[in-house]
RNA sequence: GGGGGCGUAGUUCAGCUGGUUAGAACGCCGGCCUGUCACGCCGGAGGUCGCGGGUUCGAGUCCCGUCGCUCCCGCCA
């Protein structure tokens, strides 16, 4: 036992009444009566209430009346019960205090910028984030996440998976995200990336005969922060070889669900629902959709063919969305400009307003149609008519928006599931080029490689994603593992033999000498533990996270470098970053 | 790169259709107080209304610009 203390607060309870006790910590709240003083004093564990009595110690008593906020304090003293009409009932350690007989202050503090767990600009509290950290808060979230991390860990370990390192700085990958760079003193003009994702180096410990990697990867990307987004951010990261797809979704159901445990949370029942990506876009409009609520997106092409309406019988796709809500013409109008945004030129609908309907469209409606379209009393159809691109984004926009709006999932039980049979290939809106949606190194179905090349677009690939209600906690597929389905890939993407070689020289190679059918999945860690501590975004559950700007305003990085440094690795600054 | 929101004591906020000296709560400082637990009571200090410009007799309030934060779109293999 250290000479600071001999237990800890929140470990206190009736059953130690009687015996002397040490403790340390922060003076969370002081209450000077003038004579006796109480001080509630806080550690990681919890709370105990010290009682100053001058008549007991003057010497302590006199230290007492020095005491401010968040002072650290060492007491000694002897655990005593409350009496019964002085136990509070909300502390955990409420029936017992420690009647002080020796009181020291360790450590003085400032009075604070603000007053720890107060709802504060978060600007504010990324600065102090010492200070934030001390917060109930905080405390729980990081907490959590280390909790997590174990569990996942005890169950790769079971699972007979191997951490393996795997370089941070490694070699700019052209597509994908934008890449951090890091400068070289020892080769000056030459850089290292930094890894978004250790992905070709697991695959080549399969092609090593690793048979199961893992690693708690940190990845880092130079993409814009979102609430579910920082520059760099951690994944658990795993590949197996001689796998199919279900052996992988078993792993991570399982880490899932251990999690879960080791938390103390009732766990989703496995397996996870799978839904085909064209399901998933069909029926909800979304490749991630939250699952907690129905809101499902109805067809009425074939229903609306002969329409006297021109937009409905025209367009190649009629769909609409029944809302559980009769709207008011002003929501109406601003419904059309969020459809707007998402590429609608309009938003037809039907208002069922205790059975009187509303509608501009009506008129131009069959008996029939309307019957069939009309929504049940107190709710709208709404529809979007276009091409099956755009109707899949507004209708998909409005569902999110009225989950978000309507607090559809409030109170709603968990939705994991899994979204499958992606396709390989997507045209790219600009370039007009294949592009992949996932990563270069998927694999199609089996029997479909020919069509890599020949049919591009009508290529299911090995990928799945796994979403919990609406977010996308990680992706993953079975990877190519014969270099020339790879390079026919590439050469789809555009990628002539010799970019090919200068970029992915090395996969190929190993491809070539003799590599396992293998395949894995990189799940967000801090998405997944804001998800289980119930915050709005992954910044709570990082100790020192960047805002959306980019910066750390606790250290104020980033900051720019002296022009002597820069020269030394061959780098002239263009802008004048303004110095401060 | 684009769109929305926010910016007033240390902190969280109020401040109406522009109108005296910009308020409250918490925190802070001083005093009193022996059973409080968000202790209580009395007193006090504390403001470049983010910054710059404009309109006006007069701007925290209206307009323009700018900076910061934030959410969303783009982007995120």
């Amino acid at each position: 036992m250290s000479s600071w203390r001999d237990t800890t607060c929140g470990a206190l309870g009736a059953a130690d009444a009687g015996t002397r006790v040490k403790v340390a910590g922060w003076a969370d709240t002081r209450r000077d009566h003038g004579g006796l003083v109480f001080v509630d004093l806080r550690d990681f564990s919890g709370k105990v209430q010290l009682v100053i009595n001058p008549e007991r110690t003057a010497d302590a008593a006199a230290v007492a009346h020095e005491i401010r906020n968040e002072f650290v304090l060492q007491a000694e003293g002897e655990v005593v019960l409350r009496a019964p009409d002085a136990v509070n009932p909300n502390l955990p350690t409420g029936e017992i205090e420690i009647q002080v007989d020796t009181l020291t202050i360790v450590s003085r503090s400032e009075p604070l910028p603000f007053q720890i767990g107060e709802d504060v600009d978060e600007v504010l509290r990324l600065k102090y984030r010492w200070l934030d950290m001390r917060s109930e808060r905080m405390q729980r979230n990081l907490r959590l996440n280390h909790t997590i991390i174990s569990a996942i860990r005890r169950t790769m370990d079971e699972l007979g998976f191997v951490d393996v390192w795997t370089p941070s700085m490694t070699k700019g990958t052209p597509e994908g995200a934008r890449d951090f760079l890091v400068p070289v003193r020892l080769q000056p003009g030459r850089f290292f990336a930094l890894a978004q994702s250790p992905q070709l180096f697991k695959q080549l410990c399969m092609v090593g005969g690793l048979d199961r990697y893992y690693q708690i990867a940190t990845c880092w990307r130079d993409e814009d922060l979102r609430a579910d987004r920082q520059f760099e951010f951690r994944q658990l990261d795993l590949e197996m070889s001689f796998v199919d797809r279900e052996d992988v979704l078993d792993v991570l159901e399982a880490s899932v669900v251990a999690s879960f445990e080791a938390v103390g949370r009732p766990a989703p029942v496995r397996p996870f629902p799978r839904l085909t990506y064209a399901d998933a876009m069909r029926r909800f409009g979304s490749d991630k959709p939250d699952l907690r609520f129905g809101l499902e997106i109805e067809d009425a092409t074939e229903l609306t063919r002969t329409s006297e309406l021109g937009v409905f019988s025209k367009a190649p796709v009629v769909r609409h969305l029944v809302v559980p809500r009769a709207f008011s013409r002003a929501e109406l109008g601003r419904l059309e400009e969020i459809a707007k945004e998402w590429g609608a030129k309009g938003l037809a609908y039907l208002v069922n307003d205790g059975g009187e309907i509303r509608s501009p469209i009506a008129k131009f409606l069959s008996e029939q149609e309307l019957a069939a379209l009309t929504p049940p009393e107190g709710s709208t159809a709404l529809f979007a008519a276009d091409t099956d691109e755009v109707v899949t984004r507004v209708l998909g926009g409005l569902r999110a928006h009225f989950g978000r709006e309507l607090q559809l999932a409030e109170g709603q039980p968990d939705a994991f599931h899994w979204v499958i049979d992606f396709p390989l290939f997507e045209r790219d809106a600009d370039s007009g080029r294949w592009t992949f949606l996932h990563h270069p190194f998927t694999a199609a179905v089996a029997g479909e490689e020919e069509r890599i090349t020949s049919d591009p677009g009508g290529v299911i690939g090995q990928h799945y994603d796994l979403i919990w209600n609406g977010w996308e906690l990680g992706s993953g597929s079975i990877r190519i593992h014969r270099a020339e389905v790879q390079q026919a890939v590439f050469a789809t993407m555009g990628l002539g033999e010799e970019e090919q070689r200068e970029k992915f020289g090395f996969l190929l190679d190993a491809l070539r000498m003799g590599a396992p059918p293998h395949g894995g999945f990189a799940m967000g860690i801090d998405r997944f533990v804001a998800l289980m501590a119930g915050e709005p975004d992954i910044r709570q559950v990082i100790a020192f996270p960047k805002v959306s700007s980019g910066g750390d305003p606790l250290t104020g990085a980033p900051t720019p470098m002296p022009d002597a440094v820069l020269r030394e690795l061959g780098i002239r600054s263009i802008v004048d970053p303004g110095r401060d």
